[in-house]
DNA sequence: GATTGAATACTCGGATAGAGTTTGTCCGAGTCTACAGGG
DNA sequence: CCCTGTAGACTCGGACAAACTCTATCCGAGTATTCAATC
């Protein structure tokens, strides 16, 4: 997230060393999420020198779960395991995971987790950002300059 | 979960074999979790013959929340590592778990995920169940009997 | 027959290994750049 | 002076190990029961 912010004060490719230089990250270990983000569409990839990611779109049209869903993966955190299939008057044929009284009630917290983050783009947390310190894209831009 | 909602039907001690067996759990690894549950003042447990765990309040009072706190830990599932205290602009002193524009908003989302569970207690649940397989507390009460 | 004592079997409790997932690393394929040689 | 070809360096991309967390297991401490011996 961190690092699709970056990209957004800037309007050129910046490769993963560059990215990876600002918060002292492993790069090769950065560039592997960069390239689940690619696979997303939230970012592209330009080989070669003065290549590197850049955005694939604008900043309002990321939200936090795009990019939550595209580094973590599309499965939802909570798994049901289909315990009660195994218990006493389980069924083989019901799908537990939207039978189950329990199941229903984790998912039903965790949809309200991924509303929150779909509720919000990176527009808004960069919206935030310039509000609490004015001067962190100058200091973004300038550490990302050709 | 399962197993608090299924101490919910009867009123006497159930040992950890009797309760993992319903679902061919591993007995020991199923142990361990209880004892959390313990810890948390969500069980009591009962030595010797005949012991076992029993609730130590009414399911009414144990939310969801309480058991995944109880069970995973206090912690957050999102921490923050104060990624940009090591980036340009950043400063040793603040704390970026609560100043970060990214962490407040994944934190936001969690707070609404654990807000959810909080308000969905175990009664809740075991009246979702009895409302959608009225013999479940039968079969379960069956093969907790002495 | 009642009581007391010890032995027994059953329970929880925490310390100890094994699998799975996440984190971190490496090298190869492709591409733009720059330079040198020739026209 | 301009053009063309080639060598080079830089980038992403996916395949490969290490660390950590979660899952699973084992054995010891404690307690109610039971049985037998005694009063």
């Amino acid at each position: 997230m961190h690092s699709c912010l970056n990209l957004g004060w800037v309007d050129h490719p910046v490769s993963t060393a560059r990215l990876a230089r600002l918060y002292g990250l492993p790069a090769a270990y950065l560039n592997k999420q960069l390239q689940a983000l690619v696979r997303a569409g939230i970012l592209t990839s330009v080989p070669g020198p003065h290549g590197g990611f850049r955005l694939a779109r604008n900043l309002e049209h990321v939200s936090l779960l795009d990019v939550v869903v595209a580094v973590e993966g599309p499965d939802s955190a909570f798994r049901c395991t289909q315990i009660i299939r195994h218990g006493p008057g389980g069924r083989p044929d019901v799908d537990y995971r939207s039978a189950c009284a329990v199941s229903q009630s984790m998912r039903r917290a965790e949809l309200a987790w991924r509303r929150e983050l779909a509720a919000r783009t990176l527009a808004d947390v960069a919206a935030d950002v310039t509000r609490q310190n004015p001067d962190a894209p100058g200091h973004i831009r300038a550490a990302l300059a050709r």
